[in-house]
This record gives C-alpha cells, structure tokens and sequence, in this order.
DNA sequence: AAAAATTATGCAATCGATTGCATTGTGCCA
DNA sequence: TGGCACAATGCAATCGATTGCATAATTTTT
C-alpha cells in the first residue's frame, strides 16, 4: 500500500533521468513532444503523484495560501472563507486558516507560522486591537504576497477588498432620513479600524447633506449587549432618544431592538433601525431588520484570485490594486413606515 | 531582509557539525547538555527559524493537518473549525480547510489533495451524497490518520466523533410528549446518513414508550423550503394535522413555523416545534425554537485533540475511539405550552 | 565538408533537516 | 596499563523535485 513512485522511478523505467521527467512533466519547451508523451503515459500508469514538499523545498515555494481572521464562527467571516476556497481550489491551492481572536499577539504568533510554513501567499482581515502594521509590513519585506480584506491597514502598499461602507453608510441614513427620520444615531466601532471608520463619515455626511437632523454617535458598540446597554441609555430622556438608528453591526442592532421593547418604543413606528452585515437572523426575526449585505462570499473570492494573480504575475512588483465589493442594503421592516416590503427586496448601493 | 538562516550556518559558526546542531536543537539524549545550551542560545541569537518544509520531507510527515466539510459557511460547521484550529495551534499544527460541497467528488479531489500535501492526519464530516467509505478507507491504507466527526461512515476503524443524536432526539420527544403531544411528526434527513437515521430512532423509541401516540415522519425534509412544504402539506386535513413536530433541523423547524402562520396554527398554542443545531436565530426570533445545541465547538476541539493523539502515539495502532459529545435541549417558546421559559434555560439530556 | 547553431538529454548540485553508522575521546575496572 | 564500555560528535546518505551547465546528437549554414 502507497510506496510512492517517484520521477526518478519513472525514469529508471523509460531509460531517462529524472531531470528529463521532470522536465517532461512540466511542460519544458526543450523536451521533445514524444518523450513528453511518453513519459505523461508512463506517469499516469503507474500511478505517479508529483511530491509537492519536495518542490517546495527547492524551489523556496508551494501551492498554500493562509488566511487570517479574527474569529472563524460568524456568518460573514465563514462566508470569506468559503469564497476564497473555492478560488483556491480551482487554481490548485490549499487553504490554511488561522483565527487572531482579535488579539495582536495571536495575529503575529499566526503570521510566523504561516512564514515558516513557506505559504505563498497570506490574506488577512486585522484583529480588533490591531492598530499598527508593522508585522504585517515584516512580512511583505520578506517577499510573500499579502492581501487585506474588510478589516485593512490602509498605509499599507497591498492588495485590499473592501465593502463600499462609505457609500452602504452613506445610503442607508438617507434612507432613513427619507423614511422621516430626523433624530439619528450612529451605534460605531472602534475609528483606528477602516470599517467603522468609514461608516461613520458616510453617515456624517448624508446627514450633512440634508437641514434640521439632529445627531449623535455612540462608540464602540458593535456588541448585542453594548448596543442594548446604548440603546437603553438614550431611551431615558426625550432629549436623547432618536427615532432613527444605524447600527455599525446586526448585533448591535438587535441590542438597540431588544432595548426599544424593554422601554415600550415601538418599531418602526416610533424608531427605525438598520444594521450591519445581513446576518441570517435579521431576515427571520419580528420585525425584520433591515440590513447591509456585504457579499462576504465576492469578497472571499476575490482576495483570493488577486492574491493568486499576484502569486504567479511574472513580474516582480505589482500595483496595489483596492477593489470595493458593492454592498446591498435589504430593506426589510425594522425601516419601513410605509408598509412591510415583499421578499427580495435587495436595494443596491449608489453606483 | 531574511536570509534564511540553517542548521548550517549554525553549524559553522559554532564548529560543529549540522548533525549536532539538529539534534541539540531536537533535545536528543545524547548531546551534551552544554553544547545543547550552545547551541539554543546561538539559535536565538541569529534568529534561527527552522523549515518545517525540509524536515516533513525527510520524515514523510509534517505538523499540518486537514479537515474537509461540506460547506464552511454554516453555524455548526464553523464552530466546529473554530474548536479545530484552536486545538491545532496550541498543539503546534496548522489546518488546511476544504468544503465537499455536498459532493463526493469533491471529496474524493480533497482527500487526493491531502495526502499529496501530506498531511499528517485528515479530520471528516463527510458529504450528504457519500454513501460509501471506500474513498475513505483508501486514504486509512496510506497510513494517513483518519477522524470522522459529525456525518460519520460507522463501519470504518477510526476514531468518531459525533453527538448523543439518538438521546437527544429521544429526549426532545419526551419532551413533546410531556408538554401534552399525542400527535407527533418527524422532519428527517436521509437516512443513509448516520446522524439522520439516528434522530429518527430516538424519536421513533420515545414514542413506543408511550400509549396512544400517533406520529409519522417525513424525510428528507431538512431545507427550510422542504419543511415548509412538508408542513404545509400535513396542515392540509385534520387527520395529518400534528400537535408536535421534532424537525432534523433548525432551518426545517423554521419551515414548519412559517407554514403554521400560514395556515392559521399559533404555536406553541395548538403546535409545538423543536428542532436540531441550536442556530442562532432559533432564540432570536419569535416566537423562539427550542432547540439541541451540538456544542459544535467542543466537537471540534476533541476531534483535533484525538487525531494529533493518535498521530503523535507512539504505538503504530491506535483502538478506534468513538466519542460521544452530549448535546443540550435549550427549550424555547415553540415547545412550552405553560409559560416562556426564563432565559438560560439549557437543560441537559438524560446522561 | 567543416563550422556553427540548434535540439534533446544527462550530470550533479541544491533546497534544509534528519538519522544510521562510524569515529573519537574519556573514564573505569581489573 | 591494557582493555572496554559509554558518552559525544562527525560523516554521509537520504527525502523528491528542480535547474544551470555540460554534452551529445542532429540540422543548418557557408
């Protein structure tokens, strides 16, 4: 069982060398099509697997990528994953995954591994607590390709994959302040991460654009109990209770929903509500909430194909590309004073 | 920016051989303690990574280890990765994912993709479509270590992990049974898969301790739309109508649940649901469902924890182990007739 | 027809760590 | 003091594929 046929096997078999088998077996223009026949023939016969360790070991480099996240168990975050799988699988590469569970220390214990591992390439969404890029800068010196999605470094001279969240902000506050709205609150996440950053000023903005909308901000609370506790806490004065929120994520929006029960605000009569992600929940709870899909699965797929491109491109420096994916805000009840919508009711994002 | 440095370099600097400097480096008994000591300090002080690439291919074997499911994206499945690679990284392995996709084949181009890396043990939940083991009992004749979890082959010799299915759909019927159900209907999956066919025992046992129960069960029904539909249908007369649906299930308890509000049914009022995998949304929505939590991640923490066990066992045969993780039946509003329930309400099966 | 160019293949080193066997050195005992 | 055991280290092969350079075989050029 399994004793491994090498090339050097094959060539012992055909009166060649291993060099010639080798280089038969890829495709070298200097070997003449017949042995090329001859030896794929003979390889596949025998049952010959090419021995990738090997390869790597000599050549500095294989077919593995790895993937860093914060945490593995979230909907968005498996969705990347699932996408960047398949466009590894397609292209002939592994997938290492590694979670920073939102630690620095983790994300850079994670970093090393893969290095060691002589990955050919890393993808990577920073941890919550990562406000600095040195270690990932380590890396780049060391010649492996990095790509960045959704949480990103942006001084950083890499590929990145990021959610259109200015614009997704941007056009969800309109939507409420179009819904009648005109009391917001912005539930935020930490500002040295894009992301919330981002959210936030398109939120500033939109609400710029438009006279007589009072505001404020309330942040870090991208947690169910944060939101909740938030929430709860601008429902004690008239003054401070807004009847339009948007929540940095869908948890936090479920928190400030919870707490609107709790203090009798009726939804979306008296308050409305849009969150963040597209989490499978916000569709299934009463009301419904509304919600920005991220396209997690594009995203995945995308880090991985431009980070593979970059892998293979002949040339030595390749041009830091920054891909937004469209986000899609799904209008759902929580934000609707009209009327509940019908199902599928995908609203893209300004173009 | 890294010069690699080896075992070599090491070597020269210290006059010694590369032979030494590896087996000082691998506390081998029979090295000096003070060359050892030499030698690490050295190692440390010109920043001496070792290539794990070199190493796995001169021992055969290296500290990377796969895990293939059917699709990532899921509640259950990610939890279960995320106790995996947990395990892994504090065991000093990396994980290699890959998704079937439901698809044998698929599987199959995993499994070959795998051993090539040669990774040093495989960790499974196998596809719906699989219905054999023979792809599977390939890779065990390689000498690969094999851990099946979840979906599992049961004549295979390897260690499973897997949940108290059968007691916990046993138990859940019970359940139904004591809250007044005298009319009971199984959403199942298909029944060549293990955990499916188990469910389905334990539901059909609960009953048979019972007088006067009268139930049916329909499979395969584990989709939403499925359920739905097949709620749907049993709505359609009096005389299929249940009082109590255990779906295999959250997504096919959810079908059942919009049904019944089509059709008129309040729950828990006149139809009591529990389902399968304890989702997320199934306590978020509303009315909630009870639900089995499969502690997912505790699954997968065993099932890494059991194959480097037996990778790093130095006795080359290891007695297959089968580990049964024991679930817990959060009872929800969809299965309570007398009053909501307080939150925090798991209950554990019978031991 | 000899020189040059082209084509196809072989030789041998290399990637970095591991390991069985040989060798050197030290201490112990009779 | 010779012989022996044992401890510590070195030697060299090995894992399997890749690759620069050399070489042999064939064709083209002048």
């Amino acid at each position: 069982m399994g004793k491994k046929v090498t090339i050097h096997d094959i060539a012992r078999m055909l009166n060649l060398t291993a060099s010639t088998v080798s280089r038969a077996l890829n495709n070298h223009p200097k070997i003449s099509e017949s042995t090329k026949e001859l030896v794929r023939k003979k390889a596949e016969e025998v049952g010959y697997k090419p021995n990738p360790i090997a390869a790597t070991l000599r050549t500095g480099r294989g077919k593995t990528l790895g993937m860093i996240v914060p945490r593995i168990n979230r909907d968005f975050i498996s969705n990347v994953i699932a996408g960047a799988e398949q466009e590894c699988r397609q292209r002939g590469y592994s997938l290492i995954i590694c979670q920073s569970e939102e630690e620095v220390e983790r994300e850079q214990e994670a970093l090393r591994t893969l290095v060691q591992s002589r990955v050919s390439g890393i993808m990577i969404s920073i941890s919550a607590q990562t406000n600095t890029g040195k270690h990932l800068e380590a890396v780049i010196n060391e010649g492996i390709p990095l790509v960045q999605f959704d949480r990103i470094r942006p001084e950083l001279a890499t590929h990145c994959i990021v959610n259109d969240n200015y614009q997704a902000a941007y056009y969800a506050t309109t939507h409420l302040i179009s819904q009648g709205c005109t009391h917001l609150v912005h539930f935020g996440g930490p500002s040295y991460i894009n992301i919330y950053a981002e959210r936030r000023q398109g939120f500033l903005d939109a609400i710029a654009q438009h006279e007589g909308i009072k505001y404020s901000i309330t942040e870090p609370a991208i947690t169910r109990e944060k939101g909740e506790a938030a929430a709860w806490q601008l429902f004690q004065t008239k003054e401070s209770c807004p009847d339009g929120i948007l929540a940095a994520s869908d948890y936090s929006a479920l928190g400030a929903m919870l707490a609107a029960k709790k203090a009798g605000i009726s939804i979306p009569q008296q308050l409305l509500i849009v969150g963040f992600a597209n989490e499978p929940f916000t569709e299934l709870i009463s009301p419904s909430i509304s919600s920005i899909d991220q396209c997690a699965h594009e995203m995945g797929k995308t880090a991985a194909r431009l980070l593979i491109d970059t892998i293979e491109s002949p040339r030595k420096f390749v041009e830091p590309e920054k891909v937004i994916i469209k986000s899609k805000l799904h209008v759902r009840e929580s934000s609707t004073r009209q009327h509940v919508p019908s199902e599928n009711n995908a609203v893209p994002g300004p173009s």
